[in-house]
DNA sequence: ACGGGTGTAACT
DNA sequence: TAGTTACAC
């Protein structure tokens, strides 16, 4: 699984920002009576006190573990503050730390690529910085070295009680005679002690970091003082440094990896892979992974920063854990929508905020047969083609569920009332979004031709979202209309539900009561698509989503068949005026070094895609085929060729691969070809 | 059959 | 490609 790359530079300078226990410090700052407490963030509360996801510095001093129950943190800690994260839809959400996690990029994103390794790290290659600071104020030219810079630890220098540590640091720092590698790190200690700085003043919140040559290092560095410190790690300290790690420390070898290097081959530290020839480790790993081994080893590491600032892709999961596990469709249907209207929400704001659309949908189960030989057979994922619409993302997840289901029972599955008690239990349900792409902005022909044509100034994303639903032929037509039959055929009498209005609005806690729907676990598709539509529909009555400003569509929308044109993702996104601004007007010079102005609280509209400015491919992920081949053709030739251009390159001119007779293992069939 | 909810990346 | 598996926080 890690891939070998060649270090591609011998002196980066690289730096990784760890924010320390950092759903504890929003809620800390959202109630600064809790600042100094020993605190927990805990989620559902219900069973055994919770779930701890995040401990305070303070309550880490009694002893308090992440992934305690809320009852042994009180027990071991009776004056923690347990906080909840909030609830919304019947599940966590993690929405504020999200947004808060960005106020952090946003500041970090400043001085250099910044990649956002998850919702509380950030790396950062400061190679550029550092140099230009080398070559014109280097620290020893400073009058004065930046007092979070001094408390710096800098490995393999000693730290004595009663140094003067902030001396030695200052003398290490402004070396005259040191190793180039050396200053630059000295030039990142004193960068990044000042984005610390800055965050900590922007966002009230600390952090802690790593500062070395690659981004192995600086991630090992910036776990090793915490909280609210930053580690240096020289290139004459890397050999002692891993010598004696452990090897289970190192990123990626935390698991079954780290664990069979131990059992396998005797490997307990870093160091002790030494021995082995490259040849050798490749011979128990493979090529790849032999190669990566041998790497580590030495402290090498090529892995680039990824100037990427937003997530590739959001999913939106639950589990239902024992007693909890959901035993009939109605009741996944209606986690399915939960779980739905959730990403829908996220969606939206990526499009709204950052002008990217997601083009696959996936689903992710598990699940349990209890009374049965291969009861844990894995629940297979399935993914689709992204409708945006809140009623379209229902509906296909719980197509894609039924789907993914009936290959789970198999065909032995379709008919369990001979069979007594064979049937399924759901413990997990995920919903996610992915193959996200930038809008392309302003100057294309595209733009400017959409731009002409427009009439309507609007469009917030929230817009776009209800057109999209608006043009869409109603849920049950379509590719999902044909779907019924299939379903069905899955189904046996005894199955279809008549309990329908009982089910389709459970509440979690009547899932412990579900022992009643056992009978009839399944409903007709027809049944469920009513039942969605109807639920729906109801719902959107309140939801923000589908309150429509209404427009009147244009005749080309109208003809569009079900998916979502992606020209009417153009039109609908041109006619409003960029929020951003776009000053990568032409998108061929790198902005890497460029200063943008981060709005660091309020919005992350601000957060641009760093990618703009490398060679990054703009591709549509859309095929041309889900394209409305009216509103296509209707368009000037020179737009037809250049909106070509950002389409899969690779396309399959008519479904090559779909069989002729829907087995239910192929997906395929459910989408069908438009027709033209 | 409680580490939950998310996210990334490589492999097949 | 779609789906699986591993890993991490």
């Amino acid at each position: 699984m890690p891939i070998a790359r060649p270090e591609t530079s011998d002196a980066r300078v690289i730096a990784h920002v760890d924010m320390d226990c950092f759903y504890v410090q929003v809620e800390q700052r959202r109630q600064p009576e809790l600042r100094g407490l020993p605190t927990a963030v805990v989620q559902y509360n219900e069973w055994q006190g919770g779930g701890l996801i995040a401990v305070s510095y303070e309550a880490r001093k009694c002893g308090v573990k992440r992934s305690m129950r809320g009852d042994e943190a009180k027990a071991a800690c009776p004056e923690i503050q347990l906080v909840q994260v909030p609830v919304a839809r019947g599940k966590a959400d993690l929405n504020t730390y999200r947004s808060a996690g960005s106020e952090v990029v946003s500041i970090l994103a400043q001085s250099g690529k910044c990649e956002r390794a998850s919702i509380d790290e950030v790396y950062l290659d400061l190679t550029d910085a550092a140099e230009s600071m080398l070559a014109d104020a280097p620290p020893e030219s400073l009058d004065s070295i930046d007092e979070e810079a001094l408390k710096s630890h800098i490995l393999g220098m000693s730290r004595n009680e009663g140094d003067d540590f902030k001396e030695s640091v200052r003398d290490w720092i402004c070396r005259k005679d040191a190793d180039r590698r050396d200053k630059l790190l000295g030039c990142g200690m004193i960068i990044v002690a000042e984005l610390r700085k800055q965050v900590l003043k922007e966002t009230e919140f600390s952090c802690s970091a790593g500062i070395a040559h690659n981004k192995m290092l600086a991630k090992l560095a910036s776990g090793m003082n915490k909280p609210a410190q930053q580690t240096v790690v020289p290139y004459s300290a890397v050999q002692e440094l891993l010598s004696s790690l452990p090897i289970k420390k190192m990123k990626q070898l935390g698991g079954k990896l780290g664990t069979s290097l131990q059992t396998d081959m005797g490997v307990n530290t870093v160091g002790d892979l030494l021995q082995f020839s490259e040849a050798k480790l490749q011979e128990h790993w493979g090529t790849n992974t032999g190669t990566w081994l041998w790497n580590i080893a030495r402290g090498i590491s090529g892995e680039e920063v990824q100037g990427r600032l937003l997530p590739k892709s959001h999913g939106s999961g639950k589990t239902f854990p024992g007693p909890r596990a959901l035993k009939s469709l109605s009741n996944v249907q209606h986690w399915l929508n939960q779980l739905s209207e959730e990403l829908s929400e996220r969606l939206s704001s990526d499009l709204d905020q950052n002008k990217r659309i997601a083009s696959t949908l996936t689903l992710h189960a598990s699940a349990f047969k209890s009374k049965d030989s291969d009861s844990h057979k894995k629940f297979p994922s399935k993914s689709c083609p992204l409708r945006y619409g809140v009623t379209k993302i229902q509906e296909d997840a719980f197509n894609l569920f039924q789907a993914a289901l009936r290959e789970y029972m198999g065909p032995f599955g379709i008919k369990p009332q001979g069979n007594k008690q064979e049937t399924w239990r759901i413990t997990g349900l995920s919903v996610s979004a992915s193959k996200i792409v930038d809008i392309p902005s302003g100057t294309s022909s595209i733009m400017r031709y959409f731009q002409s044509q427009s009439t309507v100034p609007s469009c917030s994303a929230d817009r776009c979202v209800q057109e999209y639903v608006e043009i869409t032929p109603s849920a049950s037509e379509g590719c999902s209309e044909q779907r019924s039959i299939e379903t069905q055929a899955a189904m046996s009498e005894e199955d279809i539900s008549t309990h329908y209005t009982e089910n389709i609005d459970p509440v979690p806690e009547k899932d412990f009561s579900c022992q009643s729907n056992e009978a009839t676990p399944f409903q007709t598709q027809s049944e469920s698509s009513k039942g969605t539509q109807r639920k729906t529909q109801s719902e959107s009555s309140k939801g923000t989503q589908m309150k429509r400003i209404g427009r009147k569509i244009n005749s080309s929308k109208e003809k569009s068949q079900g998916m979502p044109s992606i020209v009417d993702i153009f039109k609908n996104y041109i006619a409003t005026p960029q929020s951003k601004q776009e000053t990568e007007e032409d998108s061929t010079v790198p902005s890497t070094s460029k200063r943008n102005n981060f709005s660091s609280r309020s919005s992350h509209s601000s957060e641009v895609n760093q990618e703009v400015g490398e060679r990054k491919e703009t591709k549509w992920g859309y095929k041309i085929d889900e394209i409305d081949q009216s509103v296509f053709d209707e368009l000037p030739e020179e737009i037809q060729l250049e909106l070509r251009s950002f389409m899969r390159p690779n396309k399959r001119p008519n479904a090559g691969k779909s069989k002729g007779d829907g087995s239910a293992s192929s997906i395929a069939h459910y989408f069908p070809p438009l027709k033209r």
